[in-house]
RNA sequence: GGCUCCGUAGCUCAACUGAAUAGAGCAUCUGACUACGGAUCAGAAGGUUACAGGUUUGAAUCCUGUCGGAGUCACCA
């Protein structure tokens, strides 16, 4: 409808003042509730070529509509606005064409479609995932479902930092306290109890530096002279020259620590098309460092490390290997970007990291660039604001960090809490149940986390939790629902949905077919601004309205079986876009609750 | 200090590419179940969009400056 708007507003702008107008500048607008009309379109632009007021140039375009453009019904002009009032019965063939498209507002994807890799969570192995990793997978699970519904092949991966001197932490503690103790003795998660190791370290290392210090040492200096980093520095060089015992302990404990990643991962509901561990990419990295140094791209200092000169560009010298030989974090990514580019002919690439990184990916895009890959210029660094507490950043020595696996079992519980007080789950199997809580809790905390817009730094109060009214999952989730079993219901009272291309819908039924043929911009939108937020936030809209709808006009009751199809039709719709729209953000949708 | 991002109702967030009287939710107050599911709906109250200039027919949005907050500027990842 916008379209065929758009281009008739072209069409009069020529007409009536022979300016020539791209029918794709011209973007019509829902009309503002307190005034009449479906669609607005603003007419200063054209104000000064036709050297007449706003009013007139309005009433002028809108006359040459009415004459010429069947679909315009009547118009009015308010200043420089003109609100086009669209033939009703016009809006049922909108409805029905968006009932009956197949995957309406998802463009499908073939062998040709471009290929863009997402990469997202990238945790490291020694310490469970938290609030921050929450957002992080959520959006980049997200981020891939809106991209592949644009028309794209996505490849999901991820890239585990399993290498390294935190790593040595954990397993250096537990070869000293640990007493042989595995996540099944613990009865723990894998990737909790090596979290615990890690924090145990750092306990006792604290205690050695309170210690040294106390003899007068400076802080650096008893931090250097600490004989457990000592130990832990001493573990990550056995463990470069691939130490059998070493190798041994890193492979066994990094492999509890998948299966409890893998468990969260699930619960989650994300997953990977393609896996890669840095202690395989560290090493490419460095073979390609050494070829930019044969390019020249790189340069040599006296004490043998490897830096890039990137003043030119306004950026600084960046090191890329140290005196010793060894790999920076830099490094590793672009012995990633190797390893990726191989196996996959990467149209794009995209990076959901914090926006903590800004700097170092506006470095590796650059450097990716001079290196010779053809994406790496283009490549899109998915920057996103962090989560804060109420009383600030979370921070793990503080122990103020809010862990991934605690706050879905606290959601998925409270949305038991709450189900059961409304009585939701009286005649519901245990099973039933089950499904259900772990759908609303889910639903609610993805929302919640989805519906920002990524850019900015979010506050999450965990004391007053997530609510479950208003502008939340659960929300969504409950009016889906309650479609479905006025569905159900209509089904059992054998009511199909007829012809209703004669009835005159009314202003809620307009409204909403309106909101629902916004849809498929909405996923475009979403795709081009990398957005989940713009997708929750549309649907919320959409159920708001909805419910307005449902609220005023009865469905079931209604006996013009014309009039009863269209809002079978309407809600039939609705419940489609709903799902689908919340598919695109990970999150499922319930038949009832 | 340099660079980047941010500042909107008491709180959490919206506002598409600059557009009409800046919108929702929570919290507060009031109303609606003999009803297709009340996790709902309707209403009240709540704002100098941090501040000061500028561009424009029109600015929360673009430009300049000031103030406040965050991030970053490592031979950490």
């Amino acid at each position: 409808m916008d379209k065929i708007i758009a281009s008739a507003v072209a069409k009069a702008v020529k007409a009536l003042y022979d300016v020539d107008v791209d029918a794709l500048s011209i973007v019509p607008q829902t009309t503002k509730k307190e005034f009449e009309g479906n669609l607005t379109i603003v007419v200063f632009p054209w104000v000064k070529a036709a050297r007449k007021s706003p009013e007139a140039v309005g009433s002028e375009i809108g006359q040459w509509l009415v004459d010429n453009e069947p679909a315009v019904n009547r118009f009015n002009v308010i200043k420089g606005f003109l609100n086009i009032v669209i033939e009703p019965t016009f809006w049922n063939s909108v409805l029905t064409s968006i009932s009956q498209a197949d995957n309406y507002g998802i463009t499908p994807v073939t062998e040709e479609s471009p290929l863009v890799m997402v990469e997202y969570s990238s945790p490291n192995t020694n310490k469970p995932l938290h609030l921050g990793h929450v957002r992080n997978n959520l959006l980049g699970f997200s981020l891939s479902e809106i991209l592949k519904a644009c028309g794209n092949r996505v490849v999901k991966t991820n890239i585990v930092n399993d290498r390294g001197i935190h790593i040595c932490k954990s397993m250096l503690a537990w070869q000293k306290w640990g007493e042989g103790v595995t996540p099944e003795k613990a009865g723990k998660k894998g990737d909790h109890l090596i979290g615990d190791f890690y924090v145990l370290f750092d306990k006792h290392f604290k205690a050695e530096v309170n210690e040294l210090m106390a003899k007068g040492m400076s802080e650096d200096d008893a931090k250097n002279a600490s004989q457990l980093m000592l130990e832990a520095r001493e573990m990550l060089r056995r463990w470069e020259n691939k130490d059998p015992e070493v190798r041994q302990l890193w492979e066994m404990m990094n492999e509890w620590v998948y299966a409890g990643f893998d468990e969260t991962y699930k619960r989650m509901g994300v997953d990977f098309d393609k896996i890669y561990y840095e202690s395989d990419t560290y090493l490419e990295g460095k073979e390609k460092v050494l070829e930019g140094l044969e390019k020249g791209i790189m340069y040599r200092k006296d004490d043998n490390s490897v830096w890039a000169d990137l003043t030119d560009a306004g950026l600084d010298h960046k090191l890329l290997l140290r005196s010793d030989g060894t790999s920076v974090y830099m490094t590793q990514d672009i012995g990633t970007a190797k390893l990726r580019y191989q196996d996959y002919p990467i149209d794009k690439m995209i990076y959901v990291v914090g926006n903590e990184q800004d700097y170092h990916f506006k470095v590796l895009s650059l450097l990716l660039d001079r290196l010779g890959f053809k994406w790496g210029k283009d490549l899109v660094h998915f920057s996103y604001g962090m989560v804060e507490l109420p009383e600030g950043k979370m921070k793990s020595r503080e122990g103020t960090v809010v862990d991934a696996d605690d706050l879905m079992e606290e959601m998925v519980s409270s949305a038991r809490e709450v189900s059961k007080e409304l009585g939701k789950l009286d005649g519901c199997s245990a099973e039933e149940a089950d499904a259900i809580c772990e759908t609303v809790g889910l639903g609610a905390l993805k929302y919640f986390l989805l519906k920002v817009d990524p850019r900015k730094n979010m506050t999450f109060n965990p004391k007053e939790s997530i609510d479950f009214n208003g502008n939340t999952g659960p929300f969504i989730q409950y009016t889906y629902a309650r479609i479905r079993s006025v569905m159900r219901k209509a089904a059992d009272a054998s009511f199909a949905i007829g012809d209703f291309s004669a009835v005159e819908p009314n202003e809620k039924e307009i409204s909403l077919i309106q909101r629902l043929a916004d849809f498929p911009a909405v996923v475009a939108e979403a795709g081009r601004t990398y957005s989940p937020a713009l997708i929750a936030n549309y649907v919320y809209d959409l159920v708001k309205e909805y419910n307005q709808f449902y609220h005023d006009y009865s469905i079931m009751r209604e006996e013009n079986e014309a009039v009863r199809s269209l809002r079978l039709c309407l809600s039939e719709s609705t419940a489609n876009v709903i799902a689908t729209g919340m598919k695109l953000l990970g999150i499922n949708v319930p038949e009832r609750m």
